[in-house]
DNA sequence: ATCAAGAGCTTCGAATTCGAAGCAAGAAGA
DNA sequence: TCTTCTTGCTTCGAATTCGAAGCTCTTGAT
């Protein structure tokens, strides 16, 4: 990293400068974070985490898995079947076997489930323009684009924790 | 998650690289805190949001008021009351009214606070560095840090559509 | 001084989360 | 085939979260 690091006795302080990202990354996505699940709400009745859910699986007109899908978002296993139940009773997805695998459940969005992300995608695309794009020029955007993509593959290629068993992908929310 | 390109209907959207700049920065963000979430727990039995606020009382010798607290890590006052009292339960933290302000709660660190943060915070930092710091060059590390700062300030900024005041504060960390 | 409006916290109820434990279906191997 | 291990998902309990409502103190206007 930086060559000129902070040293307190044994413990090597990032510099200010690599601070400020820290700290400006984690307080801006939550307050991004918010306004955006604010606006869903109010234009969908849904939840950003369940916006999310719905925006990934229409991407797959052959339904995901619920391994596939919690990975996808970065949610707990339990924490997704939860919101699957609520998704389904809201006749926003569906859940049936996987024809490969009985164990498997696969999750599909419906027509009402599309209805529903029609319906506040433009205002979500609204907010985030607001929130995130009207803030940066758009060579930053890319910069930025770049970056974490960059931090979000660092950090999936990480070996597992250290004494936990056998390679497995941890998935947990905030 | 990285998405296929997003169509509905012919409503416009925002071009690939924006839209990846938006995901991976919320993705590798989730999966950031859940790491430090799981060091902290395991260090020193408490959880981020707990060290963020004990890292903001840190750095004040006076105390903080139950809003600016919250301001400050960018949370709910009723989740605020519920992690003080926590805190407060654990002796880590100190309650009482303001001299200036009869409604106001003075929130302050305990030496047994600043005991626990002394404890995990070179593991914290370790954390943060592997994850983020190890993932990019140090101009790149700058050029977040710029512009995420950016991205905050102008969030900050924004009218809250009618919310109540956002005052501006340092959030913990490192 | 008195009343009304506002500010600062807490309480309350409902919703959401996670990890651990449990259950059922595949895979491996003897 | 018959264990035994692994994998995929759900259930369960406990913890955390937020917004709305409530309480107390402060401030402003009359």
């Amino acid at each position: 990293m930086s060559t000129d690091d902070f040293m307190i006795g044994d413990l090597r302080l990032p510099d200010p400068g690599q601070l400020e990202a820290y700290f400006a990354l984690t307080e801006a996505v939550a307050l991004l974070q918010h306004q955006v699940d604010q606006q869903l709400r109010a234009e969908g009745g849904i939840s950003a985490v369940q916006f999310e859910l719905l925006m990934t699986l229409n991407g797959s007109s052959t339904g995901l898995t619920m391994t596939q899908l919690a990975d996808g978002v970065v949610y707990s296993r339990s924490g997704l079947t939860y919101q699957a139940g609520l998704l389904e009773k809201a006749g926003l997805v569906t859940r049936g076997p996987s024809p490969e695998d009985e164990r498997a459940t696969l999750v599909a969005i419906t027509p009402k489930g599309r209805e529903i992300v029609g319906r506040v995608l433009p205002g979500h695309i609204e907010v985030t323009r607001k929130l995130l794009y009207d803030a940066v020029d758009e060579a930053d955007l890319n910069r930025l684009g770049r970056i974490m993509s960059q931090v979000r593959d660092h950090i999936r290629s990480e070996p597992p924790r250290s004494a936990g068993p056998r390679r497995r992908r941890r998935a947990a929310g905030i």
